[in-house]
DNA sequence: AACGGTCACAACCGCCTGGGG
DNA sequence: TCCCCAGGCGGTTGTGACCGT
């Protein structure tokens, strides 16, 4: 037998919601607030399961959602998050204020999705196909590893600089002090981001020498196979402990407090909305966007088309 | 007006994970 | 260490609205 179903089934009710069930359920978590889930319906006076509250609640009532049609940077966002994360709804919609994962899964499904293989793009991996009508410059086995190639190597390229940042400092600090920035490295910023962490998890899989599959089956084709947070942590761990290797021979300078996973109690906390900021947009350091021209900029290329798909087709 | 097909989205289902005992 | 439970997540389904014939 498999686990107990969350709720009695006999005589709870299922199906949409009507005013009364919605105001009984917001009343009373504006009341109380949502507890228990599971004892909710009973307390509340609703002939609801608890699993179906908590859904009706955070995917439809919550006051902070934002409804209304989705916005072209909206869009836009979702379109790149995707490529980066896969079908993970719940970190994309962490990224997008007021929307809830239900909404963004409907709508790259409904709306997004089936604009992609008119592009001549994979909707799973939004990887473009041979029949691409544009030149596509990066060719990787596939997107995830040309990201990871260059997501690995610009994190390299930043720990040296400051590695020689700081060496130049010891040295000289009176003439050099100017030219070596005090604050973290944007990259190492952009690495322990949550989305630097995709790409973190998308490197172990292929490092590791057991790993026969396309990172693309596990972040997009099949949840089943995608990479859980639990997993993703076990992978981080190896990759974490790699760095902390990598960072003792290189050298002992203050990048040690900066470049370190996530999990790190010594890592530099930025937000996902910052990080996510910093992604997209670099402000003012676009000569050193190279390693990520290759596919958000391709990305934005396939959001432009597909806007104007969208003013010419009249989707 | 009736019917069938398609679309959009709310809701459900089942699995997974983390926390607590 | 194991088990149980609540909550979270992603895939899938159900259904009402809309549109074309």
């Amino acid at each position: 037998m498999g686990r107990q179903p969350c709720c009695d089934k006999h005589g709870v009710k299922k199906g949409p919601w009507n005013p009364e069930e919605d105001e009984i359920l917001v009343n009373y978590i504006n009341k109380n607030g949502h507890g228990s889930w599971r004892t909710l319906p009973q307390l509340a006076g609703l002939n609801r399961c608890g699993k179906s509250c908590r859904l009706r609640w955070s995917n439809y009532l919550r006051p902070d959602i934002k409804r209304g049609p989705f916005t072209p940077e909206e869009e836009k966002l979702i379109i790149q998050l995707h490529g980066i994360l896969g079908n993970r709804w719940a970190a994309i919609a962490a990224q997008l204020e007021g929307r809830t994962d239900n909404e963004i899964k409907n709508y790259f499904n409904t709306h997004v999705k089936k604009r992609l293989p008119i592009m001549a793009i994979d909707p799973l991996t939004q990887a473009p196909s041979s029949s691409a009508p544009f030149p596509i410059t990066t060719t990787y086995s596939c997107p995830s590893m040309g990201h990871m190639t260059q997501w690995e190597s610009a994190r390299l390229e930043a720990e040296a600089r400051l590695s020689k940042g700081s060496v130049l400092r010891d040295n000289s600090q009176s003439t050099l002090s100017t030219q070596v920035k005090p604050e973290p490295d944007q990259y190492l910023r952009l690495w322990n981001s949550e989305v630097g962490e995709a790409f973190r998890k998308l490197t172990a899989t292929f490092q590791s020498p057991n790993s026969s599959q396309s990172p693309n089956s596990q972040t997009s084709s099949s949840s089943k196979q995608a990479l859980t947070p639990a997993k993703i942590k076990t992978e981080e761990k190896t990759i974490n402990e790699q760095q902390e290797e990598m960072e003792c021979r290189d050298s002992k300078s203050d990048v040690e407090d900066i470049v370190v996973g996530s999990e790190s109690s010594s890592s530099i906390n930025v937000s996902s909305d910052m990080s996510l900021q910093l992604l997209l947009d670099f402000p003012g350091c676009e000569e050193e966007m190279t390693f990520f021209q290759g596919q958000l900029a391709t990305y934005s290329v396939y959001h432009e088309i597909l806007t104007e798909n969208t003013l010419n087709c009249s989707f």
